[in-house]
DNA sequence: CCCCCCCC
């Protein structure tokens, strides 16, 4: 069987022309650097014209090298490339081919020949071919303060730099190598902010790149704030090439690269006007909504989301700085069935309009907890698209609108509210779990309409130390005399004391919990004493009282932690405060709870 | 060279 050769593609290809998919047989292979993931490979490929080492393997490849599946003689389609310029060898520029991804169209073990008989591809082959398809030529701008109208590029700046197909990946960036293109799209890009502090001042702005391999953060300080500001627009693509790169600081960033890039003086930056269509957009790492439980407080989370409701802008003074806010308050809702605020700032805020329910994708939104409910907040960096041509977001809206809008939802932004009075939102014993509320080492708060399932009267009871401040169990002496081990003394007298162990249920749940003197007296509407008194003389009459108030429902607020006993970790929920239903207070929760879930106006 | 990003 022959195989057909796309001869002269090679040649195109080193020109800087564009060839799509073109076939080439593998004569031979070398390790060039490093070795794990740092391993780096290097062909010799012949288009059955001419032959040359110049391609290079794309990391992601290496296995099919490694176990032998790309073996010698083998032919391959390569589906996606790009080619670089490679700083100066020794011998002048070197150009390569990336292989990004590439078919086997035959093994080498059935090909077992080369094929044809090509000639080394030189320079002097390049200078001497007419038939090449010339790359098409972008417009450079210079680093002028009206970038727009330069029509050339500088003198120092080689323009075959700027030629389409050979550019750098941007995955490929690193500090110890500063010759390269780059074409990238800018997928944000930050206001000017200025500083003061003891190194100095200054104005800066930033922005995100994105290509094919990956994206960066790059940062315009000062002159070059000034110089490029106008010129970089979001969504827009262009050619960059000299910056600065250094390791970036995970913490201020989502984005996937571990360098970011500062322009300098001789940052070069040339709008791509050809195909700016072969650059991607954003890239997203979305995590579900009702998996962000699981994510610690302050990670820049991926989210995409239905806007199910919004509030109204709220204005707001920041305890720290006086500042004036304004903030709206936005719920996305997913198919995982978790429900999460976004909090919108500032002009984001003002100009949202979630009537239509667009769907939202946000990058690098905060994540943070207040009370045991966690939600998002925009940072200035964070990047916010609504209603993006992008196949998560129209799979939500599809979701959404055939139905999703009317799934019962998890929210994780509820309020679980302290215990300190005040009317807090009510969640059920279902949201606490999906919460995980417990597992942390502070323990949560939260309140609830729950039912006394259960009640236990046995050791409901105690005779508790008559100091104020002391509650603890006396020790009977049995000569009139009760012992305080807390107090190191001995009383005469002492205090009754509840410690009511209940049980209470919710329509989802329900929760073993534990509720001491003042909630357990209010929960079985006598004083201490009493109770005392009537465990000591009419134990029939005590017994009915704990079986009277079962069904019977309360609003609960609870202090929930994960505690261990005998090597076996359970929630230990402990009643921090109790009161019998206000019906008008508890309507109104209901309809606003109807509101959200259903988005109706009640 | 920034890296603040807010409130309950």
């Amino acid at each position: 069987m022959s195989h057909q050769l796309s001869e002269g593609s090679l040649q195109v290809i080193m020109n800087g022309g564009v060839y799509d998919k073109p076939v080439m047989q593998v004569l031979g292979s070398k390790k060039i650097q490093g070795s794990g993931a740092n391993e780096r490979f290097r062909l010799l490929v012949s288009d059955g014209k001419h032959s040359h080492s110049f391609a290079m393997l794309a990391t992601q490849l290496n296995d099919k090298l490694i176990s032998g599946e790309l073996s010698d003689y083998s032919v391959v389609q390569i589906d996606r490339f790009v080619t670089s310029v490679l700083k100066n060898t020794g011998k002048g520029e070197k150009r390569v081919m990336i292989i990004l991804d590439l078919t086997i169209v035959a093994p080498g073990s059935e090909v077992g020949k080369k094929l044809g008989n090509p000639q080394t591809w030189t320079e002097e082959s390049a200078a001497a071919s007419t038939t090449s398809t010339p790359a098409p030529t972008p417009r450079p701008v210079a680093a002028t303060p009206k970038p727009q109208m330069a029509a050339t590029a500088p003198a120092n700046l080689d323009s075959s730099l700027l030629s389409s197909q050979m550019t750098h990946p941007i995955a490929s960036l690193s500090p110890y190598q500063n010759k390269w293109v780059i074409k990238a799209r800018v997928m944000n890009k930050s206001s000017i902010r200025t500083w003061n502090n003891a190194r100095g001042e200054g104005k800066l702005f930033s922005m995100d790149l994105c290509d094919e391999s990956g994206e960066i953060r790059a940062t315009a300080f000062k002159n070059e704030c000034d110089k490029f500001y106008d010129l970089i627009q979001i969504d827009k693509v262009y050619f960059i090439s000299r910056c600065q790169l250094k390791t970036a600081n995970k913490q201020y960033t989502s984005l996937k690269n571990d360098y970011e890039m500062t322009f300098t003086a001789n940052t070069v930056v040339a709008e791509c006007i050809d195909d700016p269509g072969s650059v991607p957009s954003v890239k997203y790492d979305f995590i579900a909504i009702n998996d962000i439980t699981s994510k610690t407080p302050d990670s820049l989370l991926d989210v995409v989301g239905v806007c199910k409701s919004a509030s109204d802008v709220q204005e707001l003074t920041a305890k720290s700085t006086g500042k004036l806010l304004k903030k709206r308050e936005v719920t996305l809702v997913d198919n995982s069935g978790g429900a999460v605020v976004l909090t919108l700032w500032g002009e984001e805020a003002e100009k949202f309009d979630g009537s239509t329910h667009p769907v939202i994708a946000v990058k690098g939104a905060r994540l943070a907890e207040f009370n045991g409910s966690k939600s998002l907040s925009c940072l200035a960096s964070t990047m916010l698209r609504l209603n993006p041509d992008e196949p998560h977001a129209h799979k939500l809206r599809g979701w959404y609108d055939n139905g999703g809008a009317d799934m019962d939802l998890v929210n994780i932004s509820a309020r679980a509210g302290g215990y300190s009075g005040g009317s807090s939102e009510w969640i059920t014993f279902s949201e606490a779990e999906a919460r995980q509320l417990g597992s942390g080492d502070k323990g949560d708060y939260f309140s609830l309409l729950g039912v006394l399932t259960y009640t236990f009267s046995d050791n409901a009871v105690y005779k508790a130390c008559p100091q104020e401040q002391c509650n603890k169990k006396l020790v009977d002496l049995e000569n009139g005399l009760f012992r305080c081990e807390k107090c190191n003394r001995e009383y005469p007298n002492y205090k009754y004391r509840i410690l009511l162990s209940a049980n209470v249920s919710d329509p989802t749940g329900d929760q073993r919990i534990t509720a001491f003197n003042e909630s357990a007296e209010g929960m079985l509407g006598k004083p201490a004493i009493e109770i005392g008194t009537m465990f000591e003389n009419d134990k029939t009459a005590y017994t009915q009282m704990f079986e009277g108030i079962k069904f019977k429902s309360f609003v609960f607020k609870f202090r929930t932690k994960m505690e261990t006993y005998n090597d076996e970790a359970r929630l230990k929920t402990t009643v921090m405060n109790v009161q019998p239903i206000d019906y008008k207070d508890a309507n109104t929760k209901l309809i606003s709870s109807i509101k959200s879930i259903t988005g109706i106006e009640v």
